[in-house]
DNA sequence: GTGTTTGCAAAGTGTTTGCAATTTA
DNA sequence: TAAATTGCAAACACTTTGCAAACAC
C-alpha cells in the first residue's frame, strides 16, 4: 500500500536503491510482519535483489531510529526480531513452536501502572505473555 | 541465608563444588539478583574461586531447568540476565542506565488476559516498562 | 564402577565496524 | 562536490560444544 520512496522521505532518510527495496519488502503489502535481518536477507535474494546482510542490519537499525521499526525484545529465538506494526502493542509468544503474534494494546488494560523511580519517565511498556502448545 | 547445598538437593542436582560457589554467591543472601555469567565468574574470581566461565553458562542453565533461576528476556544488553526472584513480577528497565529493577507483580492488575489461541495455554506474562532518565 | 560434570579451547551465532568505492542530494 | 551510504571481510560479544580428565553417587 504505502509507497516505500515517500516513507523513507517522511521519516527524514535517504533515498538510496538498498532502502526502497527494504522498504518495500516490509511494507509494500500494509501487514504487521515480525521479521529477522536475515528474512529479509533472504527475500531480497528470492527477488533477485543482491544487499549485503552487514547492509541490511545497519539498514533495520536505520528504519528503528526513524520509527519506522521497533525491534521486539523478548524472542525465543536469539535474533532480533523486528515488528513492523508501531502501535502500541503486545504479544503472544508460543514457546513450542517460536510463533510470535499480536496483541492489541487494547485487549489488556494497563492504566494502574507504578511510578518508575524519581528522575525517570516511562517510555514504553511491552507484555510478552509467553504460551506453550497443548 | 538458604544453605547451598539443602538448596541443590531440593532442585535434584548433583553437589558439585562449582555449584555449590555459584549457588552461595546467588542465594546465599536472599536478595533479588540480576546476574549475568560474566558477572558471576568475576565475583567468583575475586573470591578466590576459579571456576571455567563455559561452567559459569552451563550451571547457570541447570539452574533455569531446575526452576531456580528465571532468564530475563528483554534486557537491553546483548547478555542474557538471570534472575533469583523466582515469583511473578514485572521489570523496569532504564535505557540511559541499563539497570533493570523488579515490580512485584500485585503492583499490575493483570485478571483479564486475552485467550491464547486454541491448543495453546499461557506459561508466563511478563510486563517490561522501558524508563529513560530525564 | 558408572554416569555426570568440569575445564579448556575451539566452534558457532548474531551483529557491528573499518574502510574504500559508490551513490545521493 | 561534499556528505552519506554501501559492500565486504574481518572483528566482536555472547554462548555452546566436543572431548578427556575429574568427580559424585
Amino acid at each position: 500500500m504505502t509507497d516505500p520512496v515517500a516513507l523513507l522521505e517522511t521519516a527524514g532518510l535517504r533515498i538510496t536503491q538498498p532502502r526502497i527495496e527494504i522498504a518495500r519488502l516490509m511494507f509494500a503489502d500494509g501487514r504487521n510482519r515480525h521479521v529477522t535481518a536475515e528474512n529479509v536477507h533472504e527475500q531480497l535474494a528470492d527477488d533477485g535483489v543482491t544487499i549485503a546482510l552487514a547492509t541490511v542490519y545497519n539498514t533495520l537499525g536505520h528504519f528503528v531510529d526513524a520509527g519506522l521499526l521497533r525491534p521486539i525484545s523478548s524472542s525465543k529465538s536469539d535474533a532480533t526480531l523486528f515488528d513492523t506494526n508501531m502501535a502500541p502493542h503486545h504479544h503472544f509468544l508460543n514457546e513450542t513452536t517460536g510463533k510470535l503474534s499480536d496483541i492489541p494494546a487494547g485487549a489488556i488494560p494497563l492504566e494502574m501502572l507504578p511510578q518508575p523511580e524519581d528522575g525517570s519517565e516511562i517510555v514504553s511498556c511491552e507484555l510478552v505473555i509467553r504460551t506453550r502448545s497443548k
